[in-house]
RNA sequence: GCGGACGUGGCGAAAUUGGUAGACGCACGGGACUUAAAAUCCCUCGCCCUCUGGGUGUGCGGGUUCGAGUCCCGCCGUCCGCACCA
């Protein structure tokens, strides 16, 4: 057992032991309780990236934890395989989606399974497979059933370069989440997923993820963005293409005596209607279409009108108020009009200010009924005045009267407006899911019968040109109508990718051949007990999920709401960048530095630095091309363009896989990003051959017999591990075996320790399987560890008998003491005033006041 | 602008209900072993001082308390999300 551990043997032995048992095979008929540990299915781009090393091993710890501690657990993994890479790397590297596809999936296999993760193979999936995307195709069509999928002309976000639809989710700032295209917006017959009429589900269904981050959560309300309020209408002065009455939404209708004018969208159809006869209307409503939708534009953009000259006609005390169009009012919200009340909003406040309007308060705290509105709107609380009858009410009273008089009249009601739109899932891409839908010049769409499915891909196509090849393809649209027989057209969109990811996790759960899934083995697992992933799909994909689950318990196909009880967000691997440094700067060899002139020798490039260029003269990094000062760069996330990547593969050769696993455990807290060091792996690894060389001494007994101390130690350690494990807190789980290693070598030999050594290695399991199979097999074990339960805990060892009790004066640390636990309280009085250290402190002088905790401390009061 | 999170050594970080700040790891420094190196082991390691002791210290300024990293008030800074949402 003296021999030196060798990972790589270790591992390839193990991992084959593994995959020969079926060890993580998850029965669907246990009776044991069950666990569905899952990690967000990664996108087969090529290769795994360090992200995913530590994405999956959090998810593994944890899994391989529960089954050590008598949880029948699944723990699976797949590719979310389709997406505009593969169509891209067809472009560029004349190769079928598919292929390429399929060989970064076998290659990211064999990647994932080098870091021994105990996962549930048998059930891997690919969503780009007919076994998979047929299933969701009949889910589309059920759906479809269900009144929940319907086809609209809308004008949608075309992004020019990916030449395809995006939802509103892709859109940041304008631009494509992929391309980074700025989005033109277009008109086209789109498929879209009712997502709004979960709207309110989704929003107080959040209330019941008590196990989500809350920054999720609230990001989840935020996109929601539910408001309440009243909706109008004002007669118009002038009936407009026999338009007589304006809508609109008000979350203020309290303020409604405030209002002194009322503005429209530039696209309302009021002012496209008189646009027609006003060219310069017209005009300005082709500025304000222009202006972008960029942070920034917004911050400084101005706030214009165009006055249509038309009035509206205040429904309380008939007064006429100006109507404008205005170029910070959207048609997509509300009813793309507003009722403007300048002194109790930003907005409309600046917009009077501009164009002279009346700003009359009408909400005032306590002493301000007749202070002036300046260049601040009041939004907070107080009394209605200058508002008739509702003078003198509370805000939240006031919204209440207005809502029932304007009920009771018949011109509004109270309304709630959602800012969640439909999700439009229709993409003018090849590879994706085929919308399973026939379009017939007799019957128009419908659906393909379920027989027919699924509905394949074709797989000769073509990408010399931009678009989408299942367009150009010349037979694979051609198909005859299924209700009347004659000719008709496939429709040649397919689905949003998210929708693949919206019940892979159901498919995992049960994968029978002829359904999407079984109604009973999926409500065996179900929901996911923790599912872990990155921030970054806060909103688009676990709102996607989450819709998309209520989506199939409203039709009755499963029985769960909410897809995932316990929701993890991870922090990604960051490491040092190093960059190039101009004008040049060049270190002699006294320790000087020369500067040269900028217009000599500029080397070309980004000016980042990968590790192999750059050479360290202690803690100063030279180019090795130029010779060079370079300077560090920030910690940032690993990239390409900044060359600070490592890849997984290279480590595991290097140090194995249990190093580079404990690595992702260590240090940082796994919300945070965890800073990658070349030192830090190294710290790894020396732990992994620290904790080899003890588990050889697994057998000295010596002659000591029981070490009490070393047995609290480990029991402590054993209990305050489980809870960090189970609380993902790896980082403090880490440092507890550090503590407890570190005991266990000092210690003396003795039966205690050799039970520590061999508790240790069950511990570490988790996080370091392979040694941990080495090891337990070395010490004469017959089962693997990965089998072995959790060591079980005495309590009465929790509990420490002696504490060290601090002694403090004025609540300064003078002194301690060590005492056994439960010491009397006069006791410990008189032990600190006898104490050395507080004796010459105090100097004779009594304390006016001592306060004893006990078994924490005694404070003396002067 | 709105909403949220976070500020602790050279670095990553710990710290139950307010109760010995800096566990654990990394780096640095010193030592042992070795012909030498690697590996390994031991010691030191917040800052300052008149150093068997004392002062000071958790972004800044106040407050509550016998006692504050933790609670309260007011600032400053960093990061994240949303963004003309009526």
């Amino acid at each position: 057992m003296q021999r030196r551990f060798n990972p790589l043997e270790a591992d390839a032995k193990w991992q084959r032991v593994w995959e020969d048992r079926q060890s993580f095979r998850a029965s669907d008929t246990s009776d044991k309780p069950r666990s569905y540990v899952l990690e967000m299915f990664p996108y087969p781009s090529g290769r795994i990236h360090i992200g995913h090393v530590r994405n999956y091993t959090m998810g593994d710890v944890l899994a391989r934890f529960r089954r050590m501690t008598g949880h029948e657990v699944l723990h699976p993994m797949g590719w979310d395989a389709f997406g505009m890479p593969a169509e891209n790397a067809a472009m560029e590297k004349k190769v079928h989606p598919g292929e390429w596809t399929r060989s970064n999936i076998a290659n990211m296999r064999a990647q994932l399974k080098r870091l021994g993760f105990a996962l549930d193979w048998s059930r891997e999936l690919a969503t780009c497979e007919p076994d998979y995307y047929g299933h969701e195709q009949a889910l589309f069509l059920d759906l479809y059933a269900a009144g929940l999928v319907y086809r609209k002309e809308s004008a949608v976000n075309w992004d020019p370069v990916d030449m395809t639809v995006l939802a509103n989710e892709q859109v940041i700032d304008g631009k494509g989440w992929r391309s980074g295209a700025t989005i033109e917006k277009r008109k086209l017959s789109q498929w879209f997923l009712k997502i709004t009429d979960f709207a309110d589900d989704l929003l107080s269904g959040l209330d019941t993820l008590d196990q989500w981050p809350d920054k999720v959560k609230l990001m989840q309300e935020n996109w929601i963005g539910k408001s309440v309020g009243l909706q109008f209408s004002f007669a118009l002065d002038h009936a407009v293409n026999d338009i007589e009455r304006l809508e609109v939404f008000s979350t203020r209708p309290d303020t409604i005596f405030g209002a002194s004018f009322a503005a429209l969208a530039a696209d309302h159809p009021i002012a496209l209607a008189l646009a027609k006869t006003d060219p310069l209307l017209a005009a300005f409503a082709d500025e304000c279409r222009q202006s972008g939708t960029a942070a920034a534009e917004i911050e400084t953009q101005e706030k214009k009108g165009y006055d249509t000259g038309l009035k509206v006609i205040h429904p309380f005390n008939g007064s006429e108020l100006p109507l404008f169009v205005a170029n910070f009012v959207l048609m997509e919200y509300g009813t793309g009009a507003v009722m403007a009340v300048p002194a109790h909003d930003q907005r409309d406040l600046d917009f009077a200010r501009k164009y002279m309007l009346p700003v009359p308060r009408v909400v005032a705290a306590e002493g301000d009924e007749t202070k002036p509105i300046h260049d601040e709107a009041y939004s907070g609380p107080g009394a209605l005045v200058n508002s008739d009858f509702l003078n003198g009410m509370a805000v939240e009273a006031a919204k209440v009267a207005v809502i029932a008089r304007a009920e009771s009249e018949g011109w509004g009601t109270g309304t709630t407006v959602w800012r969640l739109r439909d999700w439009g899932v229709s993409r003018q891409r090849y590879w994706g899911t085929p919308i399973p839908f026939i379009h017939c010049d007799a019957c128009g769409v419908v659906p393909v019968p379920k027989d027919q499915l699924p509905i394949v891909l074709p797989e000769d196509i073509t990408f010399d040109i931009p678009g989408n090849p299942l367009d150009r393809h010349p037979t694979w649209s051609q198909v005859d109508c299924p209700q009347c027989g004659k000719a008709a057209r496939r429709e040649t969109d397919t689905l949003d990718t998210f929708v693949d990811s919206s019940w892979y996790f159901i498919r995992f759960a049960s994968q029978p051949k002829d359904k999407p899934f079984d109604r009973e083995e999926v409500a065996r697992w179900l929901p996911v007990g923790q599912y872990i992933g990155g921030v970054e799909h806060a909103i688009l994909h676990l709102l996607y999920a989450r819709f998309w689950t209520r989506a199939l318990q409203h039709i009755g196909l499963i029985d769960v709401a909410e897809p995932f009880a316990g929701l993890f967000t991870q922090g990604m691997v960051t490491k040092e960048t190093v960059r190039r440094k101009t004008p040049l700067q060049y270190l002699e060899m006294d320790g000087s530095v020369t500067s040269y002139p900028t217009n000599i020798l500029q080397p070309e490039g980004t000016g980042w630095l990968s590790p192999e260029e750059v050479e360290w003269i202690g803690d100063i990094p030279i180019e090795k091309v130029t010779r060079a000062i370079a300077q560090v760069g920030r910690v940032e996330k690993m990239s390409k363009s900044k060359k600070n990547v490592v890849d997984p593969d290279d480590i595991v050769d290097q140090y194995g896989a249990d190093a580079v696993r404990w690595f992702m455990l260590s240090d940082s807290p796994p919300e945070r990003d965890l800073p990658w060091t070349d030192s830090g792996i190294e710290g790894s690894w020396r732990f992994v051959n620290r904790l080899w060389r003890l588990f050889g001494e697994a057998s000295e007994i010596g002659v000591g017999g029981a070490d009490k101390t070393l047995d609290r130690k480990l029991h402590q350690t054993i209990d305050g591990v489980a809870k960090d494990i189970e609380a993902l807190s790896f980082n403090k789980a880490v440092a507890k075996i550090y503590e407890l290693t570190n005991a266990v070598e000092k210690a003396a030999p003795s039966t205690s320790r050799a039970t520590a050594i061999r508790a240790l290695a069950r511990l570490v399991a988790p996080m370091m399987p392979h040694l941990a199979e080495e090891a337990w097999s070395d010490m004469g074990e017959t089962g693997l560890i990965a089998d072995a339960p959790w060591p079980a805990v005495d309590p009465a060892l929790l509990v420490d008998d002696e504490v060290t009790i601090a002694v403090q004066v004025m609540g300064k640390l003078r002194d301690t003491l060590t005492v056994p636990k439960g010491t009397a309280k006069d006791l410990l009085e008189k032990m600190a005033l006898a104490a050395p250290n507080v004796a010459r402190t105090l100097d004779g002088v009594v304390p006016k006041k001592i306060i004893v905790v006990p078994d924490r401390l005694v404070n003396l009061v002067l």
